[in-house]
DNA sequence: TAAAAATACTCCATAGGTATTTTAT
DNA sequence: ATAAAATACCTATGGAGTATTTTTA
């Protein structure tokens, strides 16, 4: 028979007491019912704990070997419920984050410096990747929260964590170059040079809308999967395209990039619903304020 | 709010068992009353252990991290009981041990010995006393189990360890001592060297009663205290005396051991009736085989 | 005789049971 | 439609209370 902690509490006051009596007023119980207890609590293990008289109650000699044991029990329970604690704080346990493979070069390595000097002793595992592998991966559970772009489906739920100028990315040489701001419209005869249509359908119905709300269908002369691809494109006087500002750092020469007015691409964590992890939710908190305070779309 | 080792117990077998339904038939108890008892642990941690649907239940990020801990905790009170038990067995704990300074010398270290192999982890420690010293530290709890000689007061509980032969101790030149044995009334006309009668009175009303058997009170032409001293009275040619066969391992010149027909020294451990300290239990046994196998008279 | 523990009983909180509903696949 | 969990309700064990007795210094 293992005794329950209550039991182990009342034994390890008794005998701190050594009085059934002083440790009852100690419990807030009864007298009565304390010594009834620690009866149930001797017969349950087959063994005398205390020696009573009417000075008080005194520990037999193998209650006397118990006493640490029981304190040890105690202490160890009150640890499993600390660690409890600082779990349900999201300050222990295992978090993997994914950043959108064209967001991770700036983003990645300050979030995770950020996380691990709030949370050292939290795990963190980060992965780059495509849209569809990051929604997939949120979806399926093999990621805890991502760092990507909208438009994504209604069933994640978001937070913004910053907005950037979107811009014209334009070759050195071309004849808007110098300008300080465009509009969409500005850019209705040019050829462009995009992303091929699979990665994410809601990204490029968004971009379909932009490019009818300008009042125009890009005429695409050719696709490229990643962001270097497209300023190499772009640099290489292929065609024009449209990025954010932070996309930048990635090519300096050949491309100009001049601001969209009013266009802003957000960054945005996103999670499934369902995921209750308390470290997802201390490390967005980490993400936003970091955010807040820097500018991480220089960062990186 | 800490759970009790119950629920700690549930929470486990869930997380094991991956469902309350399998969980609850190997706990012997009704799914309905685990699932109870699963959310009262919930409400009372105020987290949310387990994820339900109609696979079964999962733990949570959190509930993966207590898991650990809960385990760790019924891992710890396990270990307690055992501790109990090896308590209660006498396997470990202390015990102060006293022997009768006249009987220290043969008795201890074979006694000693033999505790040490059997019980590794019993922390023993020895003392040797006067009878004097000895009772009271018995009865005022500074000694829990004693090597003595009969009789003592009848409130304290003993049982026999061995029995030996007790002698007429003559000097080596006394007309009797080429005897092969003696009666107590051959040495009625006798000088007898004796022990002093303030050192244990049921002792000495035991040699008046053997006297007055024998139809003589002995004409007492000194005391001494120790054995030794009464042995080197009796070289001397002061007197003699009687001891128990053992008492001549203390000195061999000049006396001569006779034995009394019929009649035995007990020695004996003694304790207080109250004592319930398994290991004076567990060393006594220890003591009784040892007595059983060897001849502890003549060791030490 | 006084202070403490034990006993006897009563009450009610709650662990556990049964029947049923809800939920998710 | 099925399998699981949750909910509702009931039962009864036992934790805790009050009154009283027993024990021992």
């Amino acid at each position: 028979m293992t005794p329950e902690l209550r039991q182990l509490r009342y034994f390890v006051a008794v005998a701190d007491a050594t009085s059934l009596t002083r440790a009852a007023a100690g419990l807030h119980i009864a007298q009565q019912s304390l010594s009834q207890q620690i009866t149930v609590l001797e017969r349950g293990l087959g063994v005398r704990l205390f020696d009573r008289d009417a000075r008080g109650a005194r520990l037999t000699a193998v209650g006397r070997l118990f006493l640490p044991e029981a304190r040890a029990v105690l202490a160890r329970a009150g640890e499993a419920v600390a660690t409890l604690g600082r779990a349900v704080r999201g300050e222990i346990g295992d978090v993997r984050l994914v950043f959108l493979a064209t967001t991770a070069n700036y983003l990645l390595p300050p979030v995770v410096r950020a996380v691990r000097e709030r949370f050292p002793e939290l795990a963190v595992t980060t992965a780059e990747a495509s849209i569809a592998e990051l929604v997939d991966g949120l979806r399926e559970g093999r990621f805890d929260l991502a760092f990507t772009r909208p438009p994504l489906a209604g069933d994640l739920a978001s937070r913004t964590l910053l907005t950037e100028e979107v811009c014209a990315v334009l070759p050195a040489e071309h004849p808007l170059a110098g300008r300080a701001s465009l509009e969409l419209a500005d850019l209705a005869g040019e050829p462009w040079v995009l992303t091929p249509r699979g990665s994410w359908e809601p990204w490029h119905r968004s971009y379909d809308d932009d490019f009818a709300a300008a009042g125009f269908t890009p005429r695409v002369v050719q696709r490229a999967a990643t962001v270097q691809g497209l300023l190499g494109l772009v640099a290489a006087g292929v065609g024009v395209t449209r990025l954010a500002r932070s996309s930048h750092s990635l090519r300096r020469s050949g491309v100009v990039f001049v601001p969209l007015a009013g266009d802003v691409a957000r960054t945005e964590l996103v999670w499934v619903p369902g995921n209750n992890n308390p470290a997802v939710r201390a490390i967005a908190e980490v993400a936003v304020e970091l955010a807040a305070s820097t500018d991480l779309t220089q960062a990186g």
